[in-house]
RNA sequence: GCCCGGAUGGCGAAAUUGGCAGACGCAGCGGACUUAAAAUCCGCAGACCGCAAGGUCGUGGGGGUUCAAGUCCCCCUCCGGGCACCA
């Protein structure tokens, strides 16, 4: 349906015009395809430049989507953000790098394939050509010629050429291990992955346990480099770095063994080749004379030991294994009580020789620090519970030297001084905590110790739309690198999708029967594929040489290009995608490859897109599709409200209404410069001279309105307010319309006006000024047009209104001329009528101005 | 529980450095044009009192600093997000 009925001409423009009716209405059912035509025919007006093209280079990148065959709401803002920075770095005379590509590996196309009987790989291609065709609708300037889809064969390949190289440098491991299993996906999880003990993408699905073996990379390795650069990047949301923080969670203490008290009889069978410490992680050692007992993680290795000679206590704790696994995967971990089982053994605190019992207990993690602790009950919340529950001894260790803490237990405090800690007392936490470390190290019992939450990320995945794994297991040479020279390791055609468990790889002999490459003796290629975090960690590299058939890249090109200038997506991905691309970028760097330490200096994360109160989503039922608004409204209308009804970096509320309105804006524009072109047209070329009367106010607000939205594009980004100031200079501009049509402003201004109020509508609705720049007769494309330049002069009001308050409240204002000194603008507040009645018979106390702002009397 | 955000008209929001609260837009109301409607254009519009001039109140709540507070400080409430038995 077209969306702007017809209107009746202005009586004005009928009587001069009155043929060319239709060519007066604002349809963007006509613009767009125009222009979508002319750009998809010259490619180069979004193509980046090569590396030696001398101008200074902008990469802008958002986060390139999954292909599921539609965009959403969330997409369009994003690209709208970042496409109208490109515009504008373009017009400000940058080599700009504005690509897009597609995640395209991953379950849904599986999902598909099973329910559609359509090969994944048909499914996703057709997908990315859907949604490419919506995207060229919206008017992104994307540069397709570096394209990058990561289900192809030419950019897996560099994922699986990684791979061998981290394997080859030690980064990456296989170990058995404790996984997330989604029964719905019929694969592993990352940690990451699982939300509130369900799978991300399955929000009502809980994560089972299991064990498997599976492939690691060990972004462990970098836990300290990744925590120390996020202080340096101060171009990310704050917000952004206290999540990754949080994540990597580092915690400094101390390891500290406990002596296992030797039992003799026959109750140390089965103890033999077990150590004979008990190794704990604390933050606060300091308070280690308050240890009243050991506790163990159900998992802990020396509780097996214990269990081997004891079956009611091995009962015990496999109950409690079990408990706990029910509760990971219900996923509150944290709201089962606490409880735990003695192993009859005593421990012995190697500070003061003091025997305490070793207890198994639920809250105990196995996979945190040692899996083991010193419970302090009267220092620690949890310990408290604990040993208040088992009657456990509480001995009280520091003594707070702010008299206002409350005296009570558990006292959790850092300030203090040490109490019955033998030769300790009376030292401060702090230095207790250093002296009791450097007694642990003398005596080879424990020293300082950092412990990162941060865990080592999983790769494997037994799903068939994946990166195939480059190794091969051979009976007699064990794990074998697939060779450089035969990568890749191509995903198999023909392949049959069901909803069996294991890897459906597994299950295609030609894919799994392979020689093996170091003795030619028949092996088995691995059969898992690598999460697809690990394509999105490094896609913005490839970009810069997407067609490198030799290398992942050019590291000169990338050494140009990088770091990517500013990035921009969803806050969704804040720890998981960021984090990994981080990680990746110092492997990247320690592999030679490149010189830069970050992906990316500046990181900006935009709101949600909200309807009705929630965020737009299928389950919610209140998705809005782009296509069905820019089929009623065009795609400025739709993309200058994306940008326009909220500052970018908070949720945006979706009201069609609001469309409508942005639409009704863009067709006063249109009507406006069309109904005034062939005038400005004449003035083209023509200097504005020393511009006086309606000329110099409009042409005021012009340059107001440049140089307002050209500080925005340098930092603050609140398009908001840049779409409402064209506004402004729009109605001001319309509000002349008598005076204008009476040829009170003089071409070569008129042409001024509507020529740099085209180029600032440049970046956010781009068809329109296309077509407008076009109609003020202008040559060559508006994308490349120099942005408008503000003249400070022209900005400049040379009258100020200045507010004039009594003890703070507005009374009245005054103009006075915009140089005013503090002593002019006081006298005319003064002499002002209505100051002059409030005034009368009072005491004026103070006055103060400030220039340019305000006058305040403080009147008594 | 801990760590981040946020709260401003009927609604989305603005106020960039402590200086006229509500720009811009939506919805609404009145008018012009029209046989009529739509569209368009012009105007009104925070709340309360008042015929008006004008006055009082007003940025989640309470206190404070200041000539002046949406903005700074202290305390509290609610909403959103992240983490959560991390020793």
């Amino acid at each position: 349906m077209s969306s702007i009925s017809a209107f009746r001409v202005p009586s004005v423009y009928t009587r001069r015009d009155m043929a060319d009716e239709n060519e007066l209405r604002y349809d963007p059912a006509a613009i767009e395809p125009k222009w979508q035509q002319r750009w998809a025919a010259e490619p180069a007006l979004y193509a980046a430049e090569p590396v030696d093209c001398g101008k200074p280079k902008y990469y802008v990148l958002e986060m390139l989507p999954y292909p599921s065959g539609q965009l959403h709401m969330g997409h369009v803002r994003n690209y709208s953000i970042g496409d109208s920075l490109a515009r504008h770095m373009w017009m400000r005379g940058y080599n700009v790098l504005h690509p897009m590509g597609w995640d395209a590996f991953g379950l849904p196309a599986e999902n598909a394939a099973l329910k559609n009987n359509t090969p994944p790989r048909q499914w996703t291609l057709a997908n990315i050509a859907a949604m490419k065709i919506q995207m060229d609708r919206l008017g992104l300037g994307y540069d397709w010629a570096c394209e990058v889809t990561t289900c192809l064969p030419e950019y897996y390949r560099w994922n699986q050429w990684f791979f061998l190289r981290m394997y080859e440098k030690g980064l990456v491991y296989r170990k058995k291990s404790k996984v997330n299993w989604c029964p719905e996906c019929a694969t592993v999880l990352a940690n990451e992955q699982v939300v509130d003990g369900c799978c991300w993408r399955h929000e009502t699905t809980q994560v089972d346990q299991r064990d498997l073996v599976q492939w690691f990379f060990r972004i462990t390795a970098y836990a300290q480099e990744l925590l120390d650069g996020l202080d340096k990047l101060d171009g990310w949301p704050e917000k952004v770095r206290t999540m990754q923080r949080n994540w990597i969670g580092r915690s400094e203490g101390t390891d500290v063994d406990f002596f296992l008290e030797e039992v003799q009889g026959p109750g140390t069978k089965g103890l033999g080749t077990q150590p004979t410490r008990i190794r704990v992680f604390t933050t606060r050692v300091d308070t280690i004379f308050g240890a009243t007992s050991v506790q163990l993680a159900p998992q802990h290795e020396l509780v097996a030991a214990f269990t081997a000679a004891d079956s009611k206590l091995k009962a015990q704790v496999d109950e409690m294994i079990d408990q706990q696994k029910k509760a990971r995967e219900a996923g509150d971990l944290g709201a089962i009580e606490k409880h735990g089982v003695p192993t009859g053994r005593f421990a012995v605190n190697p500070y003061n020789g003091e025997r305490v019992p070793i207890w198994v207990a639920n809250y105990i993690l196995a996979d945190y620090g040692t899996g083991a602790i010193m419970s302090v009950p009267a220092h620690d919340e949890r310990d408290f519970e604990f040993a208040t529950k088992y009657g456990l001894p509480i001995t009280q260790v520091i003594k707070p030297t702010d008299p206002a803490v409350p005296q009570e237990l558990p006292f959790c405090f850092e300030e203090g001084v040490l109490v019955n800690s033998g030769a300790y007392d009376g030292l401060s936490c702090e230095e207790a905590q250093k002296r009791l470390q450097e007694i642990a190290e003398r005596g080879a019992f424990g020293e300082p110790k950092v412990t990162f939450r941060l865990k080592d990320w999983g790769v494997s995945r037994q799903r068939f739309w994946g990166t195939p794994i480059p190794i091969i297991h051979c009976e007699s040479c064990g794990l074998v690198q697939v060779p450089d020279d035969q990568l890749p390791v191509v995903l198999p055609d023909q392949i049959e999708i069901t909803q069996q468990g294991g890897s459906p790889l597994s299950r295609v002999p030609e894919f799994v029967n392979v020689a093996c490459p170091n003795c030619g003796r028949p092996a088995r290629r691995e059969t898992d594929t690598m999460d697809t975090f690990v394509d999105s960690s490094w896609y913005f590299y490839r970009y810069t040489d997407a067609k490198n058939a030799n290398a992942p890249f050019d590291s000169e090109i990338v050494k140009y290009w990088f770091p990517i200038d500013q990035y921009i997506g969803g806050v969704e991905h804040a720890i998981l995608h960021l984090i990994y691309s981080r990680f990746w970028t110092r492997v990247m760097r320690d592999l030679g490859l490149i010189v830069n330490d970050e992906p990316a200096r500046r990181l900006f994360t935009q709101g949600m897109v909200i309807k009705d109160g929630a965020k737009m989503s299928k389950s919610k039922g209140n998705v809005v599709s782009p296509d069905e608004m820019v089929g009623r409204y065009g795609a400025d209308a739709t993309r200058m409200y994306a940008l326009f009804a909220a500052p970018p970096d908070r949720d945006l509320d979706w009201q069609e209404d609001g469309v409508a309105g942005v639409s009704r804006f863009l067709s006063r524009v249109w009507r406006l410069a069309t109904k005034y072109a062939p005038v400005a047209r004449t003035g083209r070329g023509q200097s504005v001279g020393v511009p006086t009367g309606l000329s110099l106010k409009l042409l005021r607000k012009l340059h107001q309105t440049i140089a307002k939205i050209t500080l925005d594009f340098e930092g603050r980004w609140h398009f908001n307010t840049c779409v409402a100031a064209i506004m402004e200079l729009v109605n001001e501009i319309q509000a002349a319309d008598a005076q204008l049509a009476a040829g009170e402003v003089p071409a070569p201004v008129m042409h001024e006006l509507l020529r740099s109020l085209v180029l600032l509508l440049a970046p956010f609705a781009p068809y329109l000024a296309a077509e407008l720049w076009e109609e003020l007769g202008e040559e060559g494309s508006i994308l490349r047009a120099p942005w408008p330049v503000s003249d400070p002069e022209l900005a400049k009001e040379d009258e100020l209104e200045i507010p004039v308050q009594i003890n703070g409240k507005l009374v009245t204002v005054v103009r006075v001329a915009a140089g005013a000194d503090a002593r002019a603008i006081e006298a005319a507040a003064l002499a002002g009528e209505k100051i002059q009645m409030r005034t009368a018979g009072k005491t004026v106390v103070k006055v103060i101005v400030v220039p340019g702002k305000l006058v305040n009397l403080v009147v008594k």
